[in-house]
DNA sequence: CTTAAATGTGAGGGTATCCTCAGATAATTA
DNA sequence: TAATTATCTGAGGATACCCTCACATTTAAG
């Protein structure tokens, strides 16, 4: 089954030219959809404020959802990134500086990105994407595994879940805190993740 | 300035018809806005589900604004009260009693309402209902420095701040997970906030 | 029973947005 | 330079939804 995406797919670009439009693209609709939304936002405000044409968006999207989609994605995969560099280090690290870590790289990137937290809570077509959550909490899953082994695999992923969500659940309070106030609030917040996980895996 | 539900306020039900054709109006807007979310859902269906016309419909609700927060203010007055009576307990609760009935409440209700869930998350008119939250968190903090008088106004209330935030933010986890691994992950949920809590509290 | 008030109906006007397409412009190639 | 390929433009067709309104039906009041 063709989502989307695939079917009706557009142009890519060959040129300079096409490859900095399609990145202008991708940046006004970023600032579009953190800023409207997912829903309200449309794509004349993305063209306009890309500084191209409908007709030229339309050229390498081929509708709202895969613009989103390859946003999405975008980001995905920059967030995959930096986690693997901080899954490397988990093993060296003790439980209070893996929180930091975890933190400072979450909260960072949804802040420098607004965008992405507003799309990973939109519903996209049908399905969420689902695969790379999935792997990313079995990642999360193995590294605590690696620093308790008598963790149950299951149980090791249920607190990856838990973890994830924690940290999540708790940007919008960031995003909408005053940057006097920001600090504090980060430090709480791993306060939150860090007792639970000192109370989940004190054996 | 008149708000979107004062301006052109439409009928308020004469007749005992009237309540329950409202009543079933609101019923089916709950169930449209929970699956399909605030934006998606369409005053047809919404219409079409409780069984009448969209001329009647139109009635009672002068837009879909009006008619979600008609139904969001509903939920939450139910929620306040329900509130009120655990608050009312608190004094004689253990923080683990406490954190117990928060989750049996909110998540419980959440599961029973996710429209009120799916509207307390939309962006309805340009703020969220920023009243109904502050005066919860005011009870909250007011409720832990009843416990713990050497608590400042203004940690206490950060406290009921992010306590409020872990249950939201985790409820999305329970919402999705299959009915056999609730239990376990509603005992996660718990053990989150207490040890918050416990490490927040210990002097 | 008559009259008035309350409630109900659904076709359709108004509007906003998605997306297409025929033709124009710019860059590359021969 | 000429031909070809890549990119761009923006008016407007198609569609979906919000909401109104003139009129019909039901209930209550006199």
């Amino acid at each position: 089954m063709p989502s989307d995406i695939e079917k009706n797919a557009r142009r890519k670009p060959q040129q300079l030219r096409g490859e900095q439009r399609m990145a202008a693209m991708l940046d006004a609709a970023a600032a579009v959809f953190a800023q409207s939304g997912y829903d309200a936002a449309t794509m004349t405000a993305i063209a306009e404020r890309s500084g191209s044409s409908i007709g030229a968006l339309y050229q390498y999207f081929p509708n709202k959802l895969a613009l989103a989609k390859a946003l999405r994605d975008y980001y995905g995969e920059e967030m995959a990134r930096r986690w693997t560099t901080l899954i490397a280090d988990a093993s060296q690290l003790s439980i209070a500086a893996l929180v930091d870590r975890i933190f400072d790289l979450m909260i960072g990137f949804f802040n420098e990105h607004p965008a992405y937290f507003t799309l990973l809570n939109a519903t996209l077509g049908y399905q969420r994407d689902a695969g790379a959550r999935q792997r990313l909490r079995s990642r999360i899953g193995a590294a605590l595994r690696e620093k308790q082994p008598e963790l149950e695999e299951g149980e090791a992923l249920r607190l990856a879940t838990v973890s994830l969500q924690i940290v999540k659940g708790l940007n919008p309070l960031y995003a909408v805190a005053a940057a006097a106030e920001r600090v504090e609030l980060v430090a709480e917040f791993k306060l939150v993740l860090l007792s639970y996980l000192k109370a989940r895996l004190r054996k």
